[in-house]
DNA sequence: AAGTGGTCTAGACCACCGT
DNA sequence: CGGTGGTCTAGACCACTTG
């Protein structure tokens, strides 16, 4: 592929001006749609892309640098440029922003206890484009910090997409269900908005955290998005805010 | 100052390497602390700054380029590149998070009602590293959203950076609170960090934002900071959570 | 037309990692 | 040592804004 192969295209399909490195940066997150590149992967090197576009390494690098900020792509120095993924051990908590009252981390245990495809509840098929009860995966899951029962979870997932998703595989191996989802399934979760409310606990959670009824928790509602801004999680989770806070930082 | 200058400091002060662009930023940054550019201003153009430094222009715009990405300035093309201010009106909601759940925004209104220099509570003397019962002022306000009452706000500041700063003041003029801080004391929130908590309403709320006693709301802790991360307010905001949400984007 | 930020190049050298 | 990302240059040209 040349230069003029890149400027072409992008003339052809936009009359509005599109840098190169832009469009680079549009074939790489190409690559990692169609899963060519995998995650955990090292991407070739920043020389080698320059050649193959013929342009020069410094509007690679441009591409990269978004990507880079975006977390799609992770740069080490002297080994290359890698593919990002959730099984990495220091991103199992990348969209997880609780934290104990008094600083100190305590490793956090995921129970699933329920896991089973159903129709889509409206709210859900809402998110997901679906036509009302459309098939879903859904699961329940208590999240215990140090022992400590603090979210109870239930996340809907897009059925077709998850074939073979069960309680058994949920159960297995320590990874994070991101790290589980991506590699059993080729889904990657790259960015997710959260919705945060305050509510009273009903029964059925009030039992399962070990609260009293009417007891406030924090409602968070979380949409992930894959590739593309293409929703694939709907999650309820309700956090029992005793002993934690959602943290934020605001730039 | 030459290019030598800046390396030669670099060596001095610290071991560890230090490139171009990064002393060049941090020069930048002394700049704004120092309120030598005020916000809203013009700084120097790319090339000016590269003749003063002895680098190229592709050093002095990798430096801009990191502070643009925190906020510090914005470039606008054909223009220049400008100090971050609270008082451009798009910029007045930059830390609110605040959304109704229908959507559609309506303006919000703030009400302070409140505004006296007190004994810092222990909590805030802590997060200002001030002595026990140092000076804070305390503001209490009320935000409007289309008429209705939804955040009980309890704000502190150090006092000794904001002599005279009245009731009359908060109340005049349509500007945010950050907005009137930036301009008429020339200090500068540019971050903050927020803890989110789920809590039942006491009787003073209750009463404040209209809803029944013992009402779950959103307790929001906020800690802003000016440059060099120094702190300069803490804020008490609880959040009546019935018709709007606390939105929070995940990358 | 002049001045600004935005893109791009070709090449140099440095810092870091593995073998 | 060779290969990778990280920094830096000197200069070119493009896109946008203003006078």
């Amino acid at each position: 592929m040349t230069r003029e192969t890149l400027r072409s295209a992008a003339r052809a399909s936009a009359p509005t001006f599109s840098p190169l490195y832009r469009q680079i940066k549009d074939f790489l997150i190409g690559c990692l749609e169609r899963g060519e590149w995998r995650p955990g992967d090292v991407i070739p090197s920043e020389g080698e892309l320059a050649q193959r576009f013929n342009v020069s390494q410094g509007t690679v690098r441009k591409a990269i640098d978004e990507m880079a900020a975006e977390n799609l792509l992770v740069r080490r120095q002297g080994k290359g440029t890698f593919v990002s993924t959730h099984s990495d051990p220091r991103a199992y908590y990348r969209f997880l922003r609780l934290m104990p009252n008094d600083g100190i981390a305590v490793p956090s245990v995921s129970e699933p206890f329920y896991c089973q495809v159903v129709d889509a509840p409206p709210e859900v098929a809402a998110v997901f484009g679906l036509a009302p009860g459309g098939a879903v995966v859904h699961i329940k899951r208590l999240l215990r910090f140090g022992g400590e029962k603090v979210v109870f979870d239930q996340i809907f997932l897009q059925a077709e997409f998850f074939p073979g998703l069960t309680l058994e595989l949920l159960r297995a191996g320590e990874r994070s269900l991101y790290s589980l989802l991506e590699s059993d399934f080729g889904v990657r979760m790259i960015s997710a908005e959260e919705h945060l409310r305050a509510v009273a606990a009903d029964e059925e959670c009030a039992a399962l955290l070990g609260v009293q009824c009417g007891e406030p928790l924090l409602l968070v509602e979380r949409t992930a998005y894959t590739y593309g801004n293409r929703p694939v999680e709907w999650r309820k989770g309700l956090y029992c805010t005793r002993n934690h806070y959602y943290r934020n930082e605001l730039g």
